[in-house]
DNA sequence: TTATCCAGCGTTAGCGATAGCATTCGAGGG
DNA sequence: CCCTCGAATGCTATCGCTAACGCTGGATAA
């Protein structure tokens, strides 16, 4: 009869606490790990517990305590290393914390989330959610949330950053430094390559190069600001176009490591020594990067850790009451990676 | 008062049922999409729903059906761009069916599950469980899993292929194809690396390939047989070993994409042309494949796919009935994929 | 005409756990 | 010796939903 599937192999709390000799409330204390329970009293529960292979059930402890114990990550299908970044980081602490992490896709745009978004908020009640980018800043996500209610922690979000609790990175910042890093080197005639125009991390550091070149006096020629994706195919058509003339740039950034990679092989292709004919550096330092010869310089973003730190601020909020205080908005800093695919022009 | 963060904002299926002159139950029925409601009821109730923007409480629902309409992935970190497809083929089947997918990691081998594993299931009652490899051999989570009586579906597994419903692909004859393929191209001198010895797919892809040749006749080195453990950095080290003497083979298969990324970068370091004087294959067809250049001659697993197929058939299970009929063993073709990193050789 | 049946809906009784008080009991103060 | 007090524990009422069964009333069969 009582054989569903994750059922209770029989052992409720009511067994437990028969077992044990004390009521179920007793039980459901040293479960929580709660306040005074006498020593003794605490050891025989455990004991009836290991006895009966007790285990709760999660359900019923969520429904009396109106917490579901399971945060939602609303993910988007970007790189895939980063992604895959994205969940060690928050693996880790959402079991510490004693919480479960579920993810939901819904498409790669605002447009595919608006239609999909409520169902999926309807069926799950997570207590809280991660919005990776670009889905931080898709609005029709965050009126969702904000409309039901969820609290919610963004990553690398563009827009609004004061309003909601968020983990950034200095795009910015970094894009300059890297930009910096190739003045130093000597390379006068540099290339740029955009990323994604839905996500907000593109203009930050399409904007990060452009105040390093001003502030170094240099000339950019608009032919070597080339649009892209974030995506390998969209470096390709980049590369080709900055390539592809006599009087091409020494150096180019990508605005990704996907996109970096497409340049080495277009280069590769063009019979272009990399870095002695030119120079190549991208950003994220996901996987690709080390994955490629030669090996990229890039900047490096922890991602994991940021994913820690939003796992972090989320828990921290459903502890203490969502509405406690401002949001806080936390900064990661990013680092400069030099290797082989970059070196003074000419070499 | 009830301000709970994602607490019912005040409507429950009572409040809903009031609203529509009808009993709770009626509305539950409404809910499930289930039988007899008359549609003019239908209509009133669905009404009622909106006007009050009722969420049913999952929690509560969960309970009383004691089901949890979650879905464990038991994850451990392989390859990103194999989670990363892994992820995209089972999140839309999940909300297809209504269930929502969780993630979980313990860590990368066997005994790290050994002990997490038990606390895992323990405050997640999932319904049921998918093993990706190389988690889907490892004892420990089997054995717990079986303990708890939860039913689970494994990918690609090696071992006891038929106690449990699987998915799994023919890598030996895949790699069979592959090594076909090469002699065909008029290759005769072959090296091979060899994956991750924790993975069995390690095991039948090297059968497949020396199966290949032997068929064809031809003489295989044990020099030519390099240890890998499918990541990057052991690909270079065996293609160092592969490519340092004078003897070197004039193609590589390589049992993945990435370890076949570093004998791109180790031929392009020692100045080889690659597919001219080196041909160089991978298997998986993940984005390393063609984020290379020359891009890579590989053996697409629909990966997707297969993670697709898993959660159909653990949903059917949990819906059937977990004891129903025999446990399945799916079988998902691939397909040789042919790029630019190989040709005939000494061309 | 009466018995039978079934679509359509309501009633009741949990599901397993926790919140919020109520209760017990021993220790210490007066 | 009585009273107060707080630590340790129990009782009871939910939490929101659904399973199982029961009740209706009209259509059909006999």
């Amino acid at each position: 009869m009582r054989t569903r599937a994750n059922k209770q192999s029989g052992a409720t709390i009511k067994d437990v606490a028969e077992r044990a000799g004390v009521s179920a409330m007793t039980v459901s204390r040293v479960l929580n790990g709660e306040s005074r329970v006498r020593d003794e009293t605490r050891e025989r529960v455990l004991d009836a517990m290991k006895a009966l292979d007790y285990r709760p059930n999660i359900s019923a402890r969520s429904l009396a305590k109106a917490r579901s114990f399971f945060l939602g990550l609303l993910y988007n299908n970007p790189n895939p290393g980063y992604v895959s970044e994205l969940l060690i980081g928050m693996m880790n602490r959402c079991r510490q914390a004693g919480y479960h992490l579920a993810i939901e896709d819904s498409g790669a745009t605002d447009s595919h989330w608006a239609k999909a978004i409520d169902a999926v908020l309807r069926t799950s009640n997570f207590d809280g959610v991660i919005l990776p980018p670009p889905v931080s800043d898709f609005p029709s996500v965050r009126a969702a949330l904000t409309d039901m209610d969820i609290p919610y922690v963004r990553i690398a979000p563009e827009n609004d950053r004061a309003s909601v609790p968020s983990v950034v990175t200095d795009d910015r910042e970094a894009a300059q430094r890297m930009t910096r890093y190739l003045l130093e080197l000597g390379h006068t005639r540099i290339g740029f390559i955009k990323g994604d125009p839905e996500h907000g991390s593109s203009r930050q550091r399409e904007a990060g190069f452009r105040e390093a070149l001003q502030q170094a006096g240099i000339e950019l020629r608009d032919a070597w600001v080339q649009p892209g994706r974030y995506t390998y195919r969209s470096g390709l058509v980049a590369a080709e176009n900055l390539l592809s003339s006599d009087d091409r740039p020494t150096a180019i950034f990508a605005s990704n490591d996907d996109m970096a990679a497409a340049v080495v092989a277009v280069a590769n292709r063009l019979g272009l020594d990399v870095p002695g004919e030119l120079s190549i550096a991208g950003f994220d330092d996901t996987q690709t990067a080390t994955t490629l010869w030669p090996q990229l310089t890039t900047v490096r973003q922890p991602i994991a850790e940021m994913a820690a730190a939003s796992i972090d601020m989320l828990t921290r909020m459903l502890e203490k009451g969502d509405d406690a205080g401002d949001p806080e908005t936390r900064l990661i800093p990013c680092e400069l990676i030099v290797r082989g695919s970059t070196a003074p022009p000419g070499m």
